[in-house]
Order: structure tokens, then C-alpha cells, then sequence
DNA sequence: ATTACTATAGATCGAGTAA
DNA sequence: TTTACTCGATCTATAGTAA
């Protein structure tokens, strides 16, 4: 049992609440039962699910029985405390995983314009590497891109060269696995799939890292 | 539907992550299962549960839907975040709810001992009013005292008279219903069921408590 | 007291499919 | 494409009870 189904994680979290991840709780299957409102054999069979999956130990005496949450355990809780931590404290990170792709090159072609690197100099701090790091998202996730915009970041004007005009694009910090870069967002452009990523380092160089290989992207919103 | 089933809880959490607390998010019932890893149908299901309790809104269009988390869904989010953080920021306070009974006389002739009022008026920083007042807590949650044992309080030193010898005491500052006192925990002693408080206080004129009066006390781990 | 097994009742899931 | 129904399969809950 390696993900731990809701109705667990939450007898977990009750266990927790009564001080099982300081100390052993002396608890017995009725009592658990009566916390979660549920009956004496449910309390019991979820406590041997629990042991089963190495989320607690237990010491079971003639009476009663003495149970401790694992490191296992509390990583469980502490995962779960960081989605709300996400949801809540928001305005200061959202959190992407996707994995790494090839684009068609035309990243370089943008990210050594002039026009571009003297703002991302400025405004971002730092001159990109040629290149940009595409990184295909879950397709549900673009509603976080949504919120993203809505948000609003930093902005990297337009400007127009003798030939073209290259378009505003909105960039976020951000760091791919813990290293440091930011995202760039077309300003008019769908919500697509692919994050694209600049750094002032070679990330897949950096972080040797290859296409299909899986990556965290966090995004920071106060600037 | 007024307490939310564990599984809706989670559905409701990957709503909020995809950023339906502060928007609405298009989302389709499949791509909600392929996030929840279960099947259309059960997000489906899911979606209609949450949306009949009022924990969502939902706009169905001829493809996906429009959903939003309402107040009510936000709240109870709130509510477990809140549990969370009790479990890992260390606790403050320690709430206990429990119910006035009658002791058997013997607090009042402890509380006269002037080896314990002397360090009372000197560590609490008042003399008590003669007597205790005994409040039965739940039986669960000695689990709590526990951990207030291990966590550490106020020692009050053991002394002798001419006659006998009066045990070293813990207590901790609490408030019962808000009015200023302290518990008290003998030194040796498993965890009973009943709380023994002190006030500088009449505490059950004062407060107009009889024997069955549910209270509620805070007892403050700082200091 | 306990814990936890067995057996059955009840809840939930998801393939198939309609609209 | 969608959403969401039906209904048999599977999972979960609990009464009864042994140890």
C-alpha cells in the first residue's frame, strides 16, 4: 500500500491530532471509533491497514494499545498539509510537474534577440542562456495558467526590430527543480501545455536532464 | 450532505489546487478522473455530490463545465487546513471540553497548605481560592495530557510538614471559560480523567457552574 | 475489558451506453 | 466530443462473536 486511500489519510490525521507523531497514544479501537464516528471493527481494520502500510506501529497489550505514527507516516500528513499550504497561503507559489520536451528551436532564435535579453537583464536579472526549456504540463493543469495571468507578472514589452515586431510576453520567477530561471508567457496566445522555461544556466546541461524526464516547476507570484 | 465524506473532501482539494477557490475552472469530468486516478464516471459522480451539497457551483456547457468552490465548500477546506495546523505547528495551546463534577473535598484541604500556596502566589502569581474545581474531559483525550506532561509546565516543589509529606505538583496557566486559573497535575499519577483547576476565583460562583456544565479550558504551553 | 475474525449487508466503482 | 444513467462487480462496513 504505498498511496494512502482518503478514509486512511484522514484516521491518520486523527491519530495525529491526539499527539500520535510526538508520542505513543494509548488508544483503544472503540475510542478511535468514536472519534471518527465509525464502528469499533472499522476503527480496528483501519489501524491494521494503517500498520500494514508502515504509516504507525503499534504496541498491543491485553488492553488498549500504544500506536505512533511513523516517518512514513508523518510524510503523509506533511504532503497533504502542503496542498492546503498551496491552496491557502497561495499568493506566493503555484506548483506545475511536466516533463521535458523537445520545442523547434525557435526559443534561441527569440531569447537572443536584443529587444528581449536587455529587459529579462533589468527586469528579471539575469541573461538567458540561448534557449528555451519547454516542459509539457498536464493538460488539466493549464487552469493553474489561467490563474497565473489573472494574477499577472512581470512584463517584458514589446519592441520591433527593421525586419519584425516581437510581441509582449509575461514572465514569472520561477525555479526547475530548485534551480533558478523564470517562465515565459506569450501575452496573446491560448493557454497551452507547454511552459517554457529561460535561465541564466543550461538547464539541461545543468540538471542533465532529458526529454521525458519529469520535473517540478515553482512559480513565485510575489515577485 | 452536511460533513463531507473523506474521498469528496480530496475531490473538493484537487478543485481548490486547480484554482476553483478564487475562479471558475473549465474542467471536464475526464480530465478530473485522470487527476483523481479513477474513472469518468466516478469524478462524474463526484461533481454531482459536491454540486448537491453545495460545495461547488457548477455551468454545464455542450463540452466541459465551469466550476467554482463556494463558500461553504471554502470553509470546509478551512476547517481541515486548520486541523493540519495544529498537528505541525506546535501547538501554543491545548483546548480541552469537559464536564463539571464534584470532587471529594480533598482539593481544599491540598490548596491550604501554605508550602503549595506560597509557591502558588509566587510561580502563578496568585493565591487560589480554597478547593478545586474538578472537570471531567472526555476519556480520548488524556491522550492530550500526555503530551502537556511531556511537554513540561510549572513545577511546584514538594515539601514536608511535621506530619507528611505533600507532593511535587505541574501546573499549567489555563483559562476556563475564559476566566484566568491554572491546572493541576500531581507529579506522580497516571493520567486521570478529571482536571483539577485553581483560580484566584470562586470559580463556580463566578462563573454560576453545576455539576453536568459543560466547559471549555485553554491551557497555554508558552511560558 | 480488549482485538479482530467471519459473514452478510451496504456502499462505491466503472463498463456499457444513451442523450 | 461531452455528462451521467443503469446495473453487475468489487470494495467497505458492521453485527455477531471467539480468543
Amino acid at each position: 500500500m504505498s498511496i494512502l486511500k482518503p478514509y486512511l489519510l484522514q484516521t491518520l490525521k486523527e491519530l495525529a491530532l491526539l499527539g500520535a507523531m510526538r508520542n505513543k497514544i494509548e488508544i483503544s479501537s472503540n475510542e478511535l471509533a468514536k472519534q471518527l464516528q465509525t464502528s469499533q471493527q472499522t476503527a480496528s481494520r483501519y489501524l491494521l491497514y494503517l500498520d500494514n502500510g508502515e504509516m504507525i506501529t503499534r504496541e498491543l497489550g491485553i488492553k488498549k494499545q500504544l500506536i505512533q505514527i511513523t516517518d512514513l507516516g508523518s510524510e503523509a500528513l506533511d504532503e497533504e498539509f502542503s496542498e492546503y499550504k498551496q491552496i491557502f497561503d497561495l499568493p506566493s507559489k503555484v506548483v506545475f510537474k511536466g516533463i521535458i520536451v523537445s520545442g523547434m528551436g525557435e526559443g534561441k532564435y527569440y531569447t537572443e534577440q536584443s529587444g528581449y535579453v536587455d529587459q529579462f537583464k533589468t527586469k528579471l536579472g539575469f541573461i538567458p542562456y540561448p534557449g528555451t526549456l519547454n516542459v509539457e504540463i498536464d493538460f488539466i493543469e493549464r487552469n493553474k495558467l489561467r490563474l497565473l495571468k489573472n494574477y499577472g507578472g512581470i512584463i517584458i514589452d514589446e519592441f520591433t526590430t527593421k525586419n519584425r515586431t516581437f510581441g509582449r510576453v509575461m514572465c514569472f520567477n520561477a525555479t526547475i527543480n530548485m534551480s533558478k530561471g523564470a517562465i515565459v508567457l506569450p501575452w496573446r496566445s491560448h493557454y497551452s501545455h507547454i511552459l517554457e522555461l529561460i535561465s541564466p544556466h543550461h538547464l539541461r546541461k545543468k540538471l542533465h536532464l532529458n526529454d521525458g524526464d519529469m520535473v517540478e516547476i515553482v512559480i513565485y507570484l510575489d515577485e
